[in-house]
DNA sequence: CTGAAAGCGCTTACAG
DNA sequence: CTGAAAGCGCTTACAG
């Protein structure tokens, strides 16, 4: 590799001079500019990143820190951060950490030492302490983690109460909901809204834990529409765990959506994909990941948050497996 | 952060000795590697990667190069690859290109700045001259760039041929094959493998250009099979086709497989979720994954390769798409 | 406007 | 066995 060195002479300056119109500050002659630019075109230079790093203690590199990669709600999301971190100068480290707090700490110590300059965490083993003592800028990402670190969300519970009151909208009078994992601030929002809208109406309900498992999902649904045949809607706390609910209802040989109705919950793309569609709460994924980019930057740069919360709104996305959308409806 | 300097302060030698016990090479006493070790705990020290790095030119970085993780194929080949590589002491850099040879060169630009140690290309412009003069140990993966370049595929034309068999064997006369774009190593072999087995056995067949886009599929299915209603198999060359397909044949109100049978390519974890599950050809995803860090690993450290070219055998993963499964067995 | 020098935090010949 | 010194490739006060 050529360094600064060869250039300086191949252009007859000194290394300073080289450096000053590399970044653009400090007085060079236009003299000096033009053949210090000639002499990096000519030697094709490209200055050592690793060498500024070790300099100004900022590496341009942001950690993404998610449970499972090959999770299908986290892909979509990581697209859309590393496409803003790439228009933003930075480079993306992906993690996954299986939410295991040693795989997490593992992790967080390599990325220090490497001088990223933050951390967006998607991933949560439970504990989060550790974080506080971390010197290092942190953004939480559907996750809550505490108030002084800035968090990103969708609106989960309004999302779980307009999806609830869409089933009951569309007929349904026992609900079932597919509860996510306890514990976890989005999955546990989804089971408020619902609950609060089904208290609300008056309409029966009963809640399994499903977590976030397909196939937990589908044995579950199982074995509870064998028990509560009346069972006519169910709102999962996941586009997974609604795809777990459609086989168990097309295994039984219930007709989705004229005697069973759906709704999902992420809008990730596979909903699309599945006959029929999947009526689901599409969360924000895009603007949640460019949101977070934008606010771990803004700490980067030490610039002042004018608020360490941002709920995204959600929209319904109104397709086949419930009555009304038009589509798929054989009522 | 505290240094190697507030470490030899503290232990009361020279920089030179605590390096050495970092590194465990070159002579120390016992005595001073006690108080180093005590000092590295009390200062709570943890060395600094950039400086290592400014001196070895190497990163512990690998750069990992695909056209887009929110394409369901990709997640579960980063996964794997990143578990290898955190083994291996490795952090994984994730890049989307979006097969733009512009994005590509700017990617490689800024991951040698950082003294990657390595890239694994899993996306192409259909240029790859630049990466001969890269100066770096580059291996494809799911891709083919050239002789001298490492490369992992799994076996496509044998993989096409045994699914196009099992849909004769399970009673189709008349086959369409979705194929993947053009040019693109992996399409042109699966659709080579189809063009034999049903030039061999005489079976009546057509070639749909799909790409690897599921509406795409699912459009020209559509008018597919409105124009050849025969058409009673589909080999499909990637699930997320098949997925495509199958909504077409939804839409028609063809029975799947009783009606028309589906086989896909891939074998991602969501060909599981649909109803009925899809039969497919399971490229071993996960081993892919693991090959291609390894052999980078092994080019890294100048170790020799056995082999330029590691092509990993498919297996049929026989669902509901089509007879003689067992599931979803209407016939 | 420009260059010599110190420093970022390490590692490793080289002397001793 | 140990330390002083040079060097990895930059950047930036400081003098001039």
């Amino acid at each position: 590799m050529t360094t600064i060195k060869d250039v300086a002479k191949y252009a007859n300056v000194s290394v300073a001079t080289v450096s000053r119109v590399l970044n653009q500050k400090g007085y060079v002659s236009k003299e000096a500019e033009k053949n210090v630019t000639a002499a990096i075109d000519a030697l094709n230079y490209k200055p050592n990143a690793i060498a500024r790093t070790l300099y100004h203690k900022t590496s341009g590199m942001i950690g993404l820190l998610i449970p499972d990669i090959a999770n299908p709600f986290f892909p979509e999301l990581a697209r859309s951060i590393e496409d803003v971190a790439l228009k933003k100068g930075y480079t993306v480290v992906l993690c996954n950490t299986d939410s295991e707090l040693g795989k997490e700490q593992q992790y967080v110590r390599a990325l220090q030492q490497k001088y990223v300059d933050g951390l967006i965490l998607a991933t949560g083993s439970g504990s989060y302490e550790h974080y506080h003592s971390l010197d290092l800028p942190v953004v939480a990402l559907d996750r809550f983690i505490s108030k002084d670190i800035p968090t990103v969300v969708s609106d989960n519970k309004n999302g779980a109460r307009t999806a609830t009151m869409h089933l009951i909208e569309q007929g349904c009078r026992f609900i079932a909901h597919l509860r996510g994992p306890k514990g976890l601030a989005p999955a546990d929002d989804r089971y408020e809204g619902f609950k609060e809208v089904v208290e609300e109406s008056g309409i029966a309900h009963i809640i399994v834990e499903t977590g976030f498992h397909i196939e937990k999902a589908e044995d579950e649904v199982q074995r509870l529409l064998k028990q509560h045949p009346s069972v006519d809607g169910i709102f999962a706390g996941s586009d997974v765990t609604a795809a777990g609910a459609m086989k168990a209802a097309h295994t039984l040989k219930l007709d989705i959506p004229s005697r069973i109705q759906i709704v999902g919950f992420d809008g990730i793309l596979f909903g699309d994909m599945l006959v029929p569609s999947l009526t689901t709460v599409q969360q924000p994924i895009v603007e949640m990941g460019e949101r977070s980019v934008e606010l771990l930057v803004q700490l980067i740069e030490k610039k002042p948050l004018l608020s360490y919360r941002h709920e995204l709104p959600t929209t319904m996305k109104l397709r086949g497996t419930t009555k009304g959308s038009g589509i798929d409806d054989k009522t």
